[in-house]
DNA sequence: ACTTCATTCAATAAATTTATTGAATGAAGT
DNA sequence: ACTTCATTCAATAAATTTATTGAATGAAGT
């Protein structure tokens, strides 16, 4: 075999990985199988998109290496295969938002939009917690929350919110988390809590990053 | 702007970047340029393919944010655009070759073939160099040793070995590297030290690797 | 001011990828 | 053995990406 044609075949199958991860749908797929094993269907309503669409997106990630499935009775879950692939996705979204100005401009756009909303950090987060000055909410769906999160939050799903308001106190913080950087679920909590008269805001980041650092987890 | 919306523009944004490493050539281009700043032309030659291709693909680089210019002279240096990117290329070199079975059977076919070729890791070369038990050569061409190189590596580009094989050591190993674990020119420079009777092993890496995590270089 | 030459742009045909639909498969429960 | 239902496969039109070519641009040197 040739040198050329064998260095043609070798980054051909490179880029069967960087192909894998070149497409939208299937970024949302990941930062949303991120927060632990779901079956298809969950990904598939969660993304917004027909069942046979989300399979199709997961059978390429599947053969590309970064997703892996295990059966669990019915169904089958799929996850991210590793760490090492958890890790490679959040470079990419970093270089994305550090290189990429619309993406910045497009979160500025959406969440100042909406009100100016503050943001806390990990570490501000981990002082209050110390101090016992912050309540802190997971606003994802409950099955994530289940899958793993924060030690000491409380699971207040997003469409729960309304008719939960009662168990929130008026005298401190409130802080709220959802999947990551880019999920809005805790943008839009924190929103509707200010509107009804609640010092809250959001964890600049989601459960996925405080796991990788081995931060505590329930 | 609806929340749907919104995600799927972020995840667009996103992509740009994804998709920037999803072409098999433009892989090759980043393990060419993570060797150091080079003009279009240089890369244009070493991948195989027109100027106008090789500029099209570094259009599609710059803009995602992965590759960065520098003007010096007539010439536009392409570069890696910082530590990070290398990082991402690194991880996703090593997803695949864990992941993607065909990449091992690539490499070994390759190598097997052109006879039992040994290899020597990092570790293993630190210390024979300090015991003055190798002599290392950098089979690059002369351009990219001259952008950076192992520290008492002695450059002996490929092309040239044939005809500068006196110059090498009969009773020392002798340790050839190139750009990388991909790279094939070290493979074939042992091959051809081994048919000429010289004791010869590749290093299974290259310089970026070293380089990344703070070996001696020059 | 003009020339040279590196680099980029623009247009296009061919190749690849995506979304969508309906049919096929195959595991779990009865 | 049969039924149910989650998941995958297959086909196809529309959309996107790639390689290729020749023209355009624009910086450096004279």
């Amino acid at each position: 075999m040739k040198t050329r044609e064998f260095k043609k075949k070798l980054y051909k199958q490179l880029a069967v990985v960087t192909k894998a991860l070149s497409n939208p749908t299937r970024l949302e797929i990941l930062d949303l199988i991120a927060q632990g094993p779901v079956p298809v269907e969950y990904i598939a309503e969660h993304i917004d998109q027909p069942v046979a669409n989300a399979s199709q997106h997961l059978q390429v990630l599947k053969k590309s290496g970064l997703v892996e499935t295990e059966r669990k009775g019915k169904y089958n879950y799929y996850q991210l295969a590793g760490k090492q692939v958890y890790d490679v996705w959040n470079s990419l979204r970093a270089i994305g938002f550090s290189r990429n100005s619309e993406i910045e401009d497009l979160l500025n756009d959406y969440r100042s939009k909406k009100s100016g909303l503050k943001t806390i950090s990990r570490d501000e987060l981990l002082r209050k917690m110390e101090e016992d000055d912050v309540y802190l909410i997971d606003v994802r769906p409950s099955e994530e929350f289940e899958l793993g999160h924060i030690k000491n939050a409380v699971s207040l799903p997003k469409v729960e919110l309304g008719e939960r308001l009662d168990e929130l106190p008026k005298d401190k913080e409130v802080v709220a988390y959802c999947r990551g950087p880019l999920c809005l679920m805790a943008d839009e909590a924190v929103r509707f809590l200010k509107e009804n008269g609640f010092n809250a805001v959001r964890l600049d980041e989601g459960f996925p990053e405080w796991k990788a650092i081995d931060l505590p987890v329930d």
